[in-house]
DNA sequence: CATGAGACCAGAT
DNA sequence: TGGTCTCATG
């Protein structure tokens, strides 16, 4: 999707190139989009719970060319679903559940041809395949990462951090996301089309001089994949409005003055989009943390339960790091198994579900795994893990059985140590997010006296479970820091054998340390799980239970009340001439200021806000400053 | 002139 | 499915 029609603007600086230019380069590559295309050579073995290759072999194929040309891959895949695209992903699986029953009745009647269309319809990427392909990724040491949400602004960090040096990608929401280098259209001979922000100034078009709030404009007025955009609004009238009126506020008050169709939900939409092209959730590879794709400034304001709506919410430092190595399932958190490994392992003997006997003790050396065991004296697998899951996802407030969760996994550190090189500094990253969290109970860093070479460590960084580790011996006497590596490098060397075609998997796999902890489930609802895909969509949210709590409290109730009373456009005016000295002097797209923010990429500088922008907070001032935040925090902060 | 609806295609045997 | 193209409409 993207932002509509806005690659065609860009025409006259898209530089067919090859990929042979970026030869011993890194390019982050946009892994569900390669997926997806790897769909339609197996749609129908995927919507049959069949074996398939063909989705692994096109990716794989890809890899193998862009090496052939010298180019470095970096995986990016797709995470949990955010909480504001729930509703899309929902709409979603309910059409391709009825595309699959259309293909089911197209095979009855023998109308092979119509079936397999709806079976295209019909399949959908699940993390399970995605993991799938991680191993083989693992297998030819390719470096990947699963974004704790969405895989574009996750691209856009590592190429903010140095560790790529351009996007593949054919989304053109990358470049609102910041993106610097965007690769497109790549085809099979390794041709494909470059668009390099520098180049901006070549157009005609004014579009250099937009400054990254413009951008988040332009692309939310016209539809992305945040907002429906307005009707009647496509690229050209939404880059002539924001060339016209340069802030946000100028704009709304603008359309409402040309009786456009404003409405509270665009409002509501285009503020979430905007922190979501700012504040996305993202994991740093070298630190091993989460991050923001921008650092939040140091007076934002913004209540956490709304940016974490819409640009994904906080987890613990060791499910997030499992998540993001492609160990934990992005929305339920379990462990994650390749799909082809769960089909070829087959259904399990029928067997009640496993009791693991009682750990007593030696809680220091535990691990995530056993944990999990601990719990499940009391209840199924499957139970706990959901409610683990459950837990973990409500942090905003921990309850009872969450801090039992800490206490039970005494890995408190808020980042994972990776590497203590890279510990210390980066720790201070995380410092703006923890003063606006202050309802959070935060984890106290541990003084670790953990020290281990950076090289030992890369099997971590990279999961690339093929080399050998000591961490994968059974737990002994470990040092606080490696027992999540311990956790995290899993047996992947069996899920290989298996996928090879050993033999002795089917039996072998279920005594696994691993397997015997975390995946006792009765073979029935593995089946009822792969059956029907539901919660192995990509799309699942990992918290569809709290769903939206915080529009009660504001924005529908509030939003809708002054749209009602007609009142909210004078507001908005009233708020316009208010701050309109503001304005002028933080948001102006200056020739300076748009090409520092273009160059550094720093999207938000906190020195761009004004010190009456603490007065805004929701949380301060709810009741009568919420269209007024709307407006203002939508662009600014 | 811009928008948006509708048609068409994709990869490999 | 999602991307690209064409063509009717305002």
């Amino acid at each position: 999707m993207g932002v509509t029609n806005l690659l065609p603007q860009l025409k006259e600086i898209q530089v067919q190139i090859s990929l042979t230019d970026y030869k011993g380069k890194t390019l982050a590559v946009d892994a569900y989009g390669w997926l997806h295309r790897g769909l339609i050579l197996c749609s129908q073995d995927l919507c049959q719970d069949r074996p398939t290759q063909g989705y692994i072999t096109s990716v794989m194929k890809k890899i193998d060319m862009l090496r052939y040309f010298g180019v470095e891959p970096y995986l990016v895949f797709d995470g949990a679903s955010l909480p504001t695209k729930e509703g899309t992903a929902l709409e979603r699986r309910e059409k391709r559940r009825v595309a699959k029953d259309a293909a089911n009745n197209f095979l009855k009647v023998g109308n092979r041809k119509a079936a397999w269309k709806e079976f295209m319809k019909a399949a959908g990427v699940t993390p399970e395949m995605a993991k799938a392909i991680m191993m083989e990724l693992d297998r030819k040491r390719v470096k990947y990462v699963v974004a704790p949400y969405e895989a574009d602004p996750q691209m856009v960090y590592l190429e903010k951090i140095g560790l790529v040096d351009g996007i593949l990608s054919e989304d053109s929401d990358l470049l609102v996301f910041g993106c610097r280098k965007l690769i497109t259209k790549l085809n099979d001979y390794g041709e494909c089309v470059e668009i390099d922000r520098a180049n901006l100034h070549k157009l005609k078009t004014e579009y250099h001089r937009f400054t990254p709030e413009q951008w988040r404009s332009l692309a939310i007025l016209s539809g992305c994949d945040y907002t429906k955009g307005i009707a009647g609004v496509g690229m050209k009238t939404a880059y002539n409005i924001v060339l016209k009126h340069g802030t946000w506020e100028a704009i709304c008050a603008a359309l409402e003055a040309e009786k456009k169709p404003v409405s509270a939900e665009f409002l509501e939409e285009a503020f979430k989009a905007n922190l979501a092209f700012q504040f996305s959730k993202v994991f740093d590879p070298v630190t091993g943390c989460a991050a923001t794709l921008n650092e939040y400034p140091s007076n934002f304001a913004i209540d956490m339960q709304v940016v974490e709506s819409c640009c994904g919410r906080s987890q613990s430092p060791e499910i997030q790091t499992g998540v993001c190595l492609g160990k934990l399932h992005p929305s339920t958190h379990q462990v994650l198994y390749s799909r082809e490994l769960l089909l070829k392992r087959g259904p399990l003997p029928k067997a009640p579900p496993k009791i693991v006997e009682k750990v007593t003790a030696s809680s220091a050396s535990r691990t995530i795994e056993s944990f999990f065991s601990v719990q499940k004296q009391a209840t199924s697998t499957i139970q706990l893990l959901k409610s683990v899951k459950n837990q973990v996802d409500r942090t905003i407030k921990l309850s009872p059985n969450a801090k039992k969760l800490k206490r039970l996994t005494p890995i408190t550190n808020n980042c994972v140590p990776v590497s203590s090189k890279f510990f210390g500094s980066q720790n201070a990253k995380i410092a703006p997010l923890k003063e606006n969290l202050t309802q959070i109970e935060m984890p106290k860093p541990v003084e670790s006296s953990y020290e281990k070479p950076f090289e030992a460590q890369s099997s971590f960084l990279t999961g690339d479970s093929d080399i050998p580790d000591e961490s994968s011996s059974p737990i002994k006497d470990v040092a606080p820091g490696e027992r999540v590596v311990n956790y995290l490098t899993d047996d992947d060397d069996d899920n290989d054998s298996c996928l090879s075609g050993t033999n002795s998997m089917a039996n072998s796999i279920v005594d696994r340390p691993l397997f015997s902890s975390t995946l006792t489930k009765s073979s029935t609802e593995l089946e009822s799980e792969a059956d029907e895909g539901y919660e192995n969509e990509i799309e699942e949210s990992p918290i569809k239970f709290t769903v939206s709590s915080w529009r009660s409290q504001f924005l529908m109730k509030e939003s809708a009340e002054l749209v009602q009373t007609s009142t909210a456009a004078k507001l908005k005016v009233e708020r316009a001439v208010k701050t309109k000295k503001v304005i002028e002097t933080e948001t102006k797209p200056t020739k300076d200021s748009a090409a520092a923010a273009l160059v550094s990429q720093e999207f938000l500088q906190p020195s761009q806000l004004s010190e009456s922008d603490a007065d805004l907070s929701f949380t301060k001032t709810p009741k009568k400053t919420l269209a007024f935040g709307l407006l203002r925090f939508a662009f600014t902060g």
